[in-house]
DNA sequence: GGCACACTAAAGTCCTTGCTTAAGTGATGC
DNA sequence: GCATCACTTAAGCAAGGACTTTAGTGTGCC
């Protein structure tokens, strides 16, 4: 990784982890503090706190600090991007099989013409 | 990473790298040989085998050998895997939203039956 | 005030990644 | 046959990731 983190590294790196996507699921349904997510993981509290930074760098999640507490909430937005690139490769494969499609048109067509001849 | 590594957590991983994401977007064009993939990037074509080996182990990508070249093209049902978790997301995060409305919705409804007596 | 609670920061360890170079292997073309 | 082309394998290495433990910091409650 020569260059500088795109936005899209950080939000598909930050979905690689199950941990993470676990953070995100729960998050999903409703907005919850640290050690509240943290409650039910198999690690400490700090590392949980180092998935949450990475989530929140990534733009994926949202948190305020409201007393000694901290609420996350999942950020729809990031999500939307990587949703997005997904799909942009969707349109250029079917554009792919549409150019795949009408070239054999092509062909067809043109053997008709050779057969009515 | 304790446990086995998910489908999920592998093609996620694949797309985090700006490189194999720009093999991913190439492939979507159409499907090429190793090296003709190889050539535009910076860097050795070994390099560029084990970035095709994520790919590849992530599902995103199948390759056939013909003769001494390997053909590469894109596989979709993975991106769709990726596509639907993220979709499940924007679904528990909608509905959380109705919820959040209906529950609104029954506030002002109280409110008015309390107005009206 | 003072104790507990909810984080936060720092440091250290071990494993994985993303490259590199060098040395194969196995078709293709003359 | 033999050089060339298109990979393939292996080894090595610097950087980054996913934890840990230990030691703070700032709030809330009695």
């Amino acid at each position: 990784m020569l260059n500088q983190l795109e936005p899209l590294d950080r939000v598909f790196h930050a979905l690689a982890d199950p941990t993470r996507r676990a953070l995100v699921e729960r998050l999903s349904h409703r907005s919850m503090s640290v050690s509240e997510l943290a409650r039910p993981l198999p690690m400490s509290l700090p590392a949980v706190m180092q998935h949450l930074q990475v989530l929140e760098s990534a733009g994926l999640v949202r948190s305020v600090k409201v007393g000694r507490t901290r609420n996350c909430a999942l950020d729809m937005a990031a999500l939307g991007q990587a949703n997005r690139w997904i799909e942009a490769r969707r349109c250029e494969w079917d554009a792919r099989l549409d150019r795949l499609g009408d070239y054999l048109e092509t062909l067809k067509g043109e053997n008709d013409d050779d057969q009515s001849r």
